[in-house]
DNA sequence: GAGACGTGGGG
DNA sequence: TCCCCAAGTCT
């Protein structure tokens, strides 16, 4: 029996279930690959269940606000694959007469939609011959072939792409594809793969050579920095001062208290940090509260994270609205979406 | 092509 | 505690 029928077979009596793979409807299959990229199922799962419920077609999505959005997506991270569903949902409505484009060419061209989602929906929605290639897919080739290609090059990512389209079932390719990342997500784990139950183990070349732990070879690896914030929050009549994250930043989109970020360790906060960072007429003598440093970890920063609690007798004589700040209440601050590390925060200390 | 972009889980 | 990672894409 070749590969794919030995992986279709292993599939249809390990595969989990999983609400989106009950539907053919591409808008929910869409929703469930941006959710899932770089994201666990366990994660992603309740998240799917609410984009579904609140935005039930494609047309709900495009014409809801982004705020809305990005307030549900809260806690996912990578707050750019909501801003660009938005965009694509946009994007399906005005090029497309609110249909999906049914082929990979096509659904390429939509924002937030790259070779791997693009291929995900086309084999899904549309039984389109088109291989899938996610972490799993290059995990698993790498191990049964012994590719030693590094994944993360344009090379790399050229072999596997073509070794998987030369795999894919010609009949089921929609349930290949599933079926190879299954088998990656739940059995050729990254850590401790199930070799003794595993219907490859014969064949599997870098398990001949005892390289599974070595297998992919990813050679990049990314920095991390240390960042130290200083969130002030500044209360007055019951309102708190925020304003929206701009683009080309972390949480772009997402409601922010005015905060200080110094690359190094700073004993105290002076009034000179703090206007130079804020622009706000802030004085430390107004602080009345601080918290102890938080630690937040992000894929390429070290956060460590102080509240610093202010109470104004008399409001700011700054021109707030030139800095885009605003003030909002608690049921407003609750309405938005936040960086989680805030949410948190404001459920221990505010809410 | 390298770097940026979040959060939570597991060893 | 630390490191790696989990259904990638954009700039």
């Amino acid at each position: 029996m070749d590969l794919a029928s030995s992986l279709i077979n292993w599939y249809e009596s390990n595969k989990r279930d999983l609400p989106w793979r009950h539907t053919q409807d591409p808008y929910k299959i869409w929703l469930s690959e941006i959710i899932l990229q770089q994201t666990r199922v366990q994660q992603g799962l309740p998240y799917y269940e609410k984009f579904v419920s609140n935005f039930p077609t494609v047309k709900d999505f495009a014409e809801a606000d982004i705020d809305t959005i990005l307030h549900l997506w809260q806690g996912l991270g990578y707050y750019s694959r909501a801003r660009n569903m938005h965009v694509a949902a946009q994007q399906v409505i005005d090029q497309y007469n609110g249909h999906f484009p049914d082929n990979y060419k096509e659904l390429l061209s939509l924002k937030g939609v790259g070779n791997y989602t693009a291929a995900a929906i086309a084999s899904f929605a549309f039984r389109e011959k088109v291989a899938t290639v996610d972490g799993n897919v290059y995990r698993v080739l790498s191990r049964v072939f012994n590719i030693e290609e590094d994944i993360a090059s344009g090379k790399g990512q050229k072999i596997f792409t073509e070794v998987a389209n030369q795999l894919i079932s010609e009949n089921q390719p929609d349930i290949f594809n599933q079926a190879l990342m299954e088998f990656g997500a739940i059995h050729c784990t990254p850590k401790q793969p199930k070799c003794e139950t595993c219907p490859f183990v014969q064949s599997c070349e870098s398990r001949l050579h005892q390289i599974i732990d070595q297998r992919p070879v990813k050679l990049k690896k990314v920095k991390v920095i240390n960042q130290y914030l200083k969130y002030l929050l500044i209360e007055h009549d019951g309102k708190y001062l925020m304003k929206k994250r701009q683009e080309g930043d972390i949480w772009a989109g997402l409601f922010d208290f005015p905060l200080v970020i110094t690359s190094e360790k700073e004993q105290s906060l002076s009034n000179g940090i703090i206007l130079e960072n804020t622009q706000l007429g802030i004085n430390t003598k107004d602080i009345f509260f601080s918290s102890e440093p938080i630690k937040h970890l992000l894929s390429h920063r070290r956060l460590f994270i102080e509240f610093f609690h202010v109470k104004l007798q008399t409001l700011l004589d700054t021109q707030s609205d030139i800095f885009q700040y605003r003030w909002m209440d608690i049921n407003e601050i609750q309405s938005v979406g936040k960086p989680i590390i805030l949410e948190n925060y404001l459920r221990k200390n505010i809410y």
